[in-house]
DNA sequence: CGTTCTCATATGTATATACATAATAGCAGC
DNA sequence: GCTGCTATTATGTATATACATATGAGAACG
């Protein structure tokens, strides 16, 4: 290394991500095996003609990633492959419909205002009795019923949700503006439909059904459990595993 | 900041997990609405009492993450929420079953080595024809067929899999002895049981059942597409979604 | 009034440096 | 041989610095 003031016009991509990528590369390609140490990060300096700091970035990068594990004193390892660690990215359903190039449409089936019962405390993991709304609704694709929504609301989390009725708008954006950001635990199974949601979905009673739940939680408090039912034709979800995002 | 030499020790968590962990919370718990401009790095360096570099790699994390939106000159930006990105993890299938403490057998239905049909290679990835073997085999947790897997292997990217039988052993755990790493795309539906998958699970035909199918490759070659059917009954997927996760 | 040019500014990427920390290897002493 | 100390080593985290780059704001100009 020449010191400071180096140009980096002559790369075209970062350095970094030359190096990430290089590396993801042998280990994909398998020529670097599971277990195989990897050269040193001064090494790495030394080949790629640059700083340790900047290996040390590319390779805290990896190890998050998960595809290679950093030992101390040891050096760095590639990972056996175990789970297979998939980002799955829910959207909101009006986006989804006009992604479709269909026009969207929502419809309050429901809403109820109750004290939560076992099952609902189940749901929603609550540990005490505590008032909540239940809705449900649809969501249209064009003329075709694209989702069915059964939803609880934590009213002790969401105070004003007892005043809203939810005729014209969907829960979900109106809990996102209120509740911005939260955490969330997905679950994606397959049911048959019951004759309740093959009716409010149109289709054959017993059919499959895709279905997401999702619990949410704000500051450790439970806010609302949701559960999407999507006849199996019009919907499916896609995950993806790449090492080297960026 | 008083300089090279500081002790870490004052502080129990590293100066960067904090600034990620108060900046996220700050956005989970609404106080920073989206479209809200965040501290300018040099302000929150000196908020932390630190260096720029060490407020910009947490910053840098956030966006990588999701949670802000970087712009030149202008600064960075709480970003609207849209699509929930949840980490699923895809287990192997002895795993999942002997996570459930029980048995798990494997046993091969069919294999069949041939040339890529027009199927094929849309399930594949394939731009040209090309030899394969084609598996169908099932997956017992003690007595009951827990899931059904098809699955193509390309045989010009993995050449050892024309010796093998997979008689004794399944395919999945040997092609990730030999192809070690991949990036992977998994696709979740539902669907109706078909005469030969209702008769593989020892289930009803037209009951419901999850479907993962994955595509995996490894640099930019295709490896092998499967596709695993689970009766809706015995199975389900869980996605997590933690914004600060380090 | 609109267009273009310049300048200031915040982020992006890289450097060299410093010290902390964990883990191993080897050695000393019993 | 076992135990415990010490030195070494590779990574972890932070610093100050330097320069690149994109872009917004305002000045200069037609």
């Amino acid at each position: 290394m020449d010191g400071i003031g180096k140009t980096m016009a002559e790369t075209a991509v970062s350095l970094h991500q030359r190096i990430l990528s290089d590396i993801s590369e042998r280990i994909l390609s398998g020529e670097w095996a599971p277990g195989h140490r990897i050269p040193f990060e001064h090494e790495l300096g030394i080949q790629y003609n640059c700083s340790r700091m900047t290996v040390n970035k590319a390779l805290s990068q990896l190890a998050k990633a998960g595809l290679i594990e950093r030992r101390r004193r040891s050096g760095s390892f590639v990972r056996q492959p175990q789970a297979q660690p998939a980002v799955l990215e829910i959207h909101d359903i009006r986006t989804e419909v006009e992604a479709l190039g269909l026009p969207y449409r929502y419809e309050l089936l429901s809403a109820d205002r109750r004290r939560a019962t076992g099952e609902d405390r189940g749901l929603l993991g609550l540990d005490a009795v505590a008032p909540l709304v239940a809705l449900q609704c649809r969501h249209f694709a064009g003329k075709r019923p694209f989702c069915h929504e059964r939803r609880l609301i934590n009213l002790s989390a969401v105070p004003d949700a007892a005043a809203e009725s939810f005729a014209a708008a969907a829960p979900g954006p109106w809990l996102l503006d209120r509740v911005p950001w939260s955490a969330a635990e997905h679950r994606i199974s397959a049911i048959a439909a019951d004759g309740d949601l093959a009716l409010a979905l149109e289709i054959q009673a017993g059919s499959p059904c895709l279905v997401i739940e999702r619990r949410t939680w704000n500051a450790e408090r439970p806010v609302t459990h949701v559960r999407f039912a999507y006849p199996a034709q019009s919907h499916s979800l896609v995950a993806r595993f790449t090492p080297n995002q960026g």
